[in-house]
RNA sequence: GUGGAUGUAGCGUAGUUGGUUAACGCGUCAGUUUGUGGCACUGAAGACCGUGGGUUCGAGUCCCAUCUUCCACCCCA
């Protein structure tokens, strides 16, 4: 029989390392907590339509790396690209907007992206992200990129830059585009095939290309930054003067345009220096609401790779992440003995104590060698004088000490405690 | 989607210009060891050499295709 392998771009988290991420997320939600998000779990799928509205139908997302399918009742299904849009749909369909404002929820979950998988970069792949709804102030934007410093300050990663820059709302944007389209217009033709179609679909890219010639032709360019209308010139000093009150270093990458055509105002992104890639990125998104079909509601939020997140929490060689070992090996050879381990392990563990114990009925010294591979803390032998006596001894595994003790859950746990 | 590289037991590797039963280390299992682990020694299991074709008397070695993983572009988290 050939084997099956898992589908290209998916991973498989193991036990060996499954630990770390829990450690991770437990911290996060810790972070998270404090600052007042709670935890929201949405449908893996959603309609497609709420993508091509939500995300935007020009995106390279939607354009080309949504899992669409036909349901069987001929409804279009696509499994979430990203966590924003199906957070405002749960949103909007929940009436959560008649809560006290603001709305602050965070997710964890599994996006699905039809990509070319390269490392950093899978099919399947997680997401932590915070969405804050409701607040128009400056001061919302803030609070978001100092969770997201927070996070990164939480589990000691170094090296991460921040960098933030303002793409204006739909008003200044769009009169930026055409300034932005005269510029360039006058050297269209020497531009790469890839500029070319940039033109018309998304011009602001064009800024961002790395091929030389473009880069040479893009100086003197007219920045999205210098053409803000008033109001979003005011709240992206805001922004910045409140970071840098607040001795949060960062700096200003007018090429940052974001794939997703949500956003407005401040968009930021953590990097990781050393690779370069974008760990969480994220900003502001005051017409979502709107496109997806609810009043008017300004918001903010960002999302971050939990696999990327690893890869550099991994790095920090973290000692406090430690994998769970046992307090206690019970050996035991024949039935009575066994028996009276499987008693044993039961009220030791109905207190809360992490107890192994033969299961594969081996002999005395496979048994002795097992719990010193898995690891455990302390040793128990129930033999025929153990049972005979009703007494046993605790045998710590790292000192080779040993306690007498009755043959008791109770007098066992103090000893192991 | 485009271009380049990769692929041998669970993991890391060896495999000479194509030549019999594909080797080693780690790990796994068992034994030496019916009463106390780590060390050592002995043994065993585990690979249709990514998959499918082709060339050849003969392919892990050569050719083609395909898939995977990785790198670059693109884009992103």
């Amino acid at each position: 029989m050939e084997m099956i392998q898992r589908p290209k771009g998916t991973r498989d988290l193991l036990p060996y390392e499954s630990y770390k991420w829990q450690f991770v997320e437990r911290k996060l939600a810790k972070v998270l907590e404090d600052y007042g998000f709670k935890e929201i779990r949405l449908p893996v799928f959603e309609y497609t339509e709420l993508f091509q509205r939500g995300v935007g139908e020009t995106t390279d997302v939607v354009q080309k790396e949504m899992y669409t399918f036909d349901d069987k009742g001929g409804r279009s299904i696509t499994l979430r690209p990203e966590g924003t849009a199906g957070t405002v749909r749960a949103y909007l369909e929940n009436g959560m907007s008649s809560k006290p404002s603001p709305s602050k929820v965070y997710y964890n979950m599994g996006m699905y992206r039809y990509e070319n998988v390269q490392k950093g970069r899978l099919r399947e792949f997680h997401q932590i992200g915070v969405e804050l709804l409701g607040s128009q102030s400056y001061l919302a934007d803030v609070d978001t990129i100092l969770v997201g410093k927070s996070i990164f300050d939480t589990l000691n990663i170094p090296n991460i830059s921040l960098n933030i820059n303002s793409i204006g709302c739909q008003k200044c944007r769009g009169e930026y585009q055409k300034i932005l389209k005269e510029f360039i217009g006058k050297n269209l033709d020497k531009y790469c095939d890839t500029c070319k179609t940039r033109f018309d679909k998304n011009p602001l890219r064009i800024l961002d290309c790395k091929e030389k010639r473009c880069k040479e032709l893009n100086v003197g360019a007219p920045m999205m930054i210098d053409y803000l209308c008033e109001e979003c010139k005011t709240h992206f000093e805001n922004v910045k003067s409140a970071l840098t009150a607040v001795k949060v270093d960062y700096t200003i990458d007018s090429s940052i345009v974001r794939g997703l055509d949500y956003y407005t105002k401040t968009v930021f992104e953590f990097v990781d220096e050393k690779t370069g890639l974008t760990v969480l990125g994220g900003g502001r998104y005051d017409g979502l609401v709107e496109e997806i079909g609810g009043p008017h509601t300004p918001a903010v939020g960002f999302a971050m790779g939990v696999e990327r997140l690893m890869e550099m929490f991994e790095e920090t060689n973290n000692t406090e992440v430690q994998e769970k070992v046992p307090d206690l090996y019970i050996v035991s050879c024949g039935n009575k003995e066994n028996i009276k381990a499987i008693e044993i392990a039961e009220s030791l563990r109905n207190q809360g104590v992490y107890v192994e114990k033969d299961i594969m009925e081996r002999s005395f010294n496979a048994q002795l060698k097992y719990a010193d591979k898995i690891n455990s803390k302390n040793l128990l032998v129930i033999g025929e004088n153990e049972l005979s006596t009703n007494k046993a001894k605790i045998k710590n595994m790292a000192t080779g000490e040993e306690q007498e003790t009755e043959l008791l859950a109770s007098s066992i746990v103090k000893l192991i405690k």
